[in-house]
DNA sequence: TAGATAGGATACCGATTGGTATCACGTCAA
DNA sequence: TTGACGTGATACCAATCGGTATCCTATCTA
């Protein structure tokens, strides 16, 4: 499930997207307003950013809210957290050797 | 500088080719040996990833030296950070309320 | 010095991507 | 009921992407 997550953060458009519903749970029309882009061109991203699982709809009447997902980010939180404790392990390897060679 | 580094992060190979190098240092042929692909094109992926900062290179006599670099996380880590923040406001700001609710 | 080794550069190919235009469908309101 | 409104779906286009094949340069070594 991380890849489609990955793709979808690939776009700089996408991440705008993001952020912009962090503000607040928005419909298509409502974000294509603050593009210079069609309102087809938007669903699409909005398509990549579902299938990364970034973002949830809920439909409502004629409207679909398009509302941030957290759990979404947590693909891409997990495999930085891989590197971050490979760096403390180095980290930590390093400082031990430094103390062996002052005793 | 954020936009090539998310950029690299998309494709599954250079992602694999990251968590190789966090067991150590490699060469271009080093690399190519674990792919089934031509040293050409993980060439190619290792610029992307150079170009996205992720890592760096040291010439030594023919051989080029391919090194992870930690500080090229940083823009995913502090994009991320934003909607931590975020999270966490709405989160206190929930639980606020529900105290005020039960005073 | 001659070959072998490690890598750079480029042209090319099929597939994917971001984008538009267009048409079709359900839903709301007068 | 009849439009107007909000979306979905599809066909199409230029550009980019991942990959290969090929040729070239620099460095090590027998």
């Amino acid at each position: 499930m991380t890849q489609p997550t990955f793709r979808a953060l690939a776009d700089p458009t996408r991440r705008d997207i993001l952020q912009m519903l962090a503000t607040g749970d928005m419909t298509i029309a409502q974000i294509t307003d603050r593009f210079d882009m069609t309102r087809a061109a938007v669903k699409k991203h909005l398509t990549v950013l579902s299938d990364g699982g970034l973002i949830t709809t809920e439909v409502r009447g004629r409207e679909r809210i398009n509302r941030l997902d957290p759990a979404g980010f947590a693909p891409v939180r997990d495999w930085l957290t891989f590197f971050d404790r490979f760096w403390d392990d180095r980290l930590t390897a390093l400082t031990d050797a430094i103390e062996k060679d002052q005793p």
